[in-house]
DNA sequence: CTGGGGATGGGGCCC
DNA sequence: AGGGCCCCATCCCCA
């Protein structure tokens, strides 16, 4: 499709499958074509690899989705593998691989991943030169990604053009084809592509025409700058996903294929690139290490430092801090220029930049991003605001799109509501339709700015009336939090305007408060869910991507949250913390005792339902716990109302609520729980009253105790 | 076939 | 922002 005449795609691909990736990654390529070429029909690999590349546009069994900046590419785990001892490494244990944006850009990883789909390295079409990657850029980025076939063909096309030399170390990561980081930072959506189209050219001023299985992730969509854990190697599967960092990693997690040790919370802080333990670092660009096929040397446990690198790493970190990339610009040494001839042309634009290239040294690192890295914006008008910002920081020669997010969900086959017309995408809670998204994120916008005006009027009043939230950004005086009416405690003096939830603190309370908003500030990018935390949106994505960072040590199961995994533990442990008081069950999670306890009283209800007498009175003799819960079923009978149930069944009912306490949850819970139990029992109960009697005794010796 | 228990996933919400 | 807990739903296995 665009290969270049002097290579030999068929060879290439005879290759792949043989996994020349794999152990050192030296290739092999000719033997174990030249074999193939006499035993096997030579458009067999090519077809392959052709349906493969196909398969891989459509996004059909593309089983790893790979972060370059915020840029999605997905593939198959197998073809990487066959290509790229590295990735093979990655791809082995999860199904999001985060590569490392300062050694490879989106474009160039694109070109990377059409040769490894295609065996060939081309030319896009219709692309301009400037927007190309370069051929350095491509061989850095092969020689980091180890594909040695990729690495010779760089080298070949390099030496023809007269341009190739040896690489330095530190010899710039500015030549690597990177865009401007405003663009990338200011992509608004990840979308993703289950509907593209097969690959084509990319079309000049089409930027989204770029690649099929290449999604683009929103550096910023909550007005965060790109996750500082985004510099970090690859294997601890940091993402520059929205801005949000999906990638909390489990300390028990077993060894990943390449553990080497994060970076220094200096290094992140300062937002360095990554230390010299980087496998970007040391597999490539580290003077006198070979460029690829170490990667099995750095195996071992988390934390392990691969020996021999640590003495080089202020050298290399001055030498980081020299080829800093320019904040909103690309930057390229003038280092770089003598080696990398191929790298003009994609200067940068704003200007000025080498002239603080050593200053960069001696100062403090600039924040990336600057553009975006500004404090957070406190609220969600921020974040929607960012949402909207999209790349009109142009000047990426690299290629790579940047896309408005409505064109990009419209190019990627989502679209967020399907109704008629122009206006295709819909406020939710009012209905009203925009014909783009930033239309209507503006509109969501205004909502929450109602929402919060209304909330401070709210608020306003209630101070007025001494209740509310006067003291928020105020010294708590004694006198005024025990005066306030509606049950303001010490503890608890944030309170709610539109319930009466009390908190202890003010951040609560505004986290609350936006439960109660018509419009979730959090959507999901991929399935529009919203969400009014930011956290849960976050770990909703982590569904979304498969992400599972906290692995079992015993099992290697994997999870989203701690919790899950903490959980998960007590079944290797046999722990099993929480009892039933009524039948002396145990149980190993709290939610397996809570179901289990409204098992319980739903069978009470079902005794108090089948055992009640004409004058109400229980007939039948049931040990303590289960005559409990069937007063408690009869008292829901009486008090549907929930809460009243729940505080009837503690102030009339001591002994009910000594039951309560077996429960191991606090009296409030447990009632709550009981209650909740009998509730849902008590209907079943009524509508178990009319059946046979024996029925009911049967299912009542069930549950009771021995 | 049914119901209970074990286990997991996802969302809400508070700290 | 992240951790933790709770709730609901669901699946699977087994008696």
């Amino acid at each position: 499709m665009r290969g270049h005449p002097e290579l030999a795609c068929v060879a290439h691909s005879t290759g792949l499958p043989g996994g020349g990736g794999g152990g050192g990654g030296d290739g092999g390529d000719g033997g174990a074509a030249a074999m193939l070429d006499a035993s096997e029909s030579a458009g067999h690999s090519r077809q392959l690899l052709l349906q493969l590349n196909v398969q891989r546009a459509k996004g059909f069994l593309c089983d790893v989705i790979l972060v370059v900046q915020n840029a999605l590419f997905r593939a198959h785990k197998n073809v990487l593998a066959a290509s790229s001892a590295y990735l093979k490494a990655l791809v082995v244990h999860d199904n999001l691989i985060n590569l490392d944006q300062e050694m490879v850009s989106p474009a160039v990883f694109r070109a990377v991943l059409d040769f490894i789909y295609t065996g060939c390295l081309g030319d896009v079409e219709g692309e301009p030169p400037a927007a190309q990657p370069s051929l350095g850029a491509v061989l850095a980025a092969a020689s980091y990604l180890q594909i040695p076939d990729l690495v010779a063909l760089c080298k070949r096309k390099l030496k023809r053009s007269g341009k190739y030399c040896h690489f330095r170390a530190g010899g710039g990561y500015s030549h690597l084809g990177k865009a401007p980081r405003g663009l990338r930072a200011a992509t608004p959506v990840i979308q993703s592509c289950y509907s593209a189209p097969p690959p084509r050219p990319v079309e000049p001023g089409n930027p989204l025409s770029t690649h099929c299985g290449e999604l683009y992730a929103a550096a910023s969509s909550q007005g965060a700058p790109l996750h500082p854990h985004a510099l970090c190697p690859p294997e601890r599967l940091c993402s520059p996903l929205c801005g949000l960092d999906l990638s909390k990693k489990s300390p028990n997690g077993p060894p990943l294929p390449l553990p080497l040790p994060a970076p220094s919370s200096e290094s992140r802080e300062n937002s360095l690139p990554p230390g010299p333990n980087s496998p970007a670092v040391s597999g490539a660009l580290l003077p006198g290490h070979p460029p690829f096929g170490e990667a099995a040397s750095y195996r071992g446990s988390p934390g392990q430092e691969p020996s021999g690198r640590a003495e080089v790493a202020p050298e290399f970190l001055y030498r980081w801090m020299k080829h800093e990339p320019m904040v909103g610009g690309y930057v390229e040494d003038e280092d770089d220029d003598e080696e990398e001839g191929d790298c003009r042309g994609r200067r940068d634009k704003g200007g000025g930049a080498e002239a603080e290239l050593d200053h960069k040294a001696e100062s403090p690192p600039p924040r990336r991003y600057a553009g975006l890295d500004g404090a957070e914006p406190d609220g969600e008008a921020e974040d929607l605001e960012n949402d909207k910002s999209t790349s009109e920081e142009t000047g990426c020669s690299s290629g790579g799109p940047s896309p408005a997010a409505g064109s990009l969900e419209r190019y990627l086959g989502y679209e967020p509501e399907s109704f008629g017309g122009d206006n295709l995408y819909v406020c939710i809670p009012c209905g009203k339709g925009f014909p783009s998204s930033e239309q209507l994120n503006a509109h969501v916008e205004a909502h929450n700015e109602e929402d919060e005006l209304y909330r401070k009027e709210a608020a306003e009043a209630a101070a007025a009336a001494g209740q509310g939230p006067p003291f928020l950004d105020k010294p708590l005086s004694a006198p005024l939090l025990s005066g306030a009416p509606g049950g303001c405690d010490l503890l608890r003096p944030y309170r709610c305007s539109s319930c009466d939830k009390a908190y202890k603190d003010p951040a609560t309370l505004r986290q609350h408060e936006k439960t109660h908003w018509l419009t979730r500030p959090y959507p999901c990018s991929i399935c529009g869910k919203k969400f009014t935390q930011r956290g849960t949106m976050t770990r909703h994505m982590r569904s979304h991507l498969g992400l599972k960072p906290f692995a079992c040590d015993a099992c290697g199961m994997r999870f989203t949250r701690q919790y899950r995994l903490t959980e998960h533990m007590r079944i290797h442990s046999g722990e099993k913390p929480y009892e039933c008081q009524v039948c002396g069950g145990k149980f190993a999670q709290q939610r397996n005792l809570l179901s289990h306890m409204k098992m319980h009283a739903a069978a009470a209800a079902a005794a108090a339902a089948a055992s009640t007498g004409p004058d109400g009175k229980l007939k039948l003799d049931f040990p303590d716990g289960v005559l409990a819960m069937a007063r408690l079923a009869q008292q829901q009978q009486q008090h549907p109302d929930k809460d009243l149930l729940s505080a009837h069944f503690l102030a009339a009912d001591p002994k009910l609520a000594m039951e309560s306490l077996y429960l191991g949850l606090s009296p409030d819970k447990a009632a709550e729980v009981l209650a909740q139990g009998a509730a849902a029992a008590a209907a079943a109960a009524a509508a178990a009253a009319h059946l046979h009697n024996d029925h009911h005794a049967r299912t009542i010796d069930r549950f009771s105790p021995p």
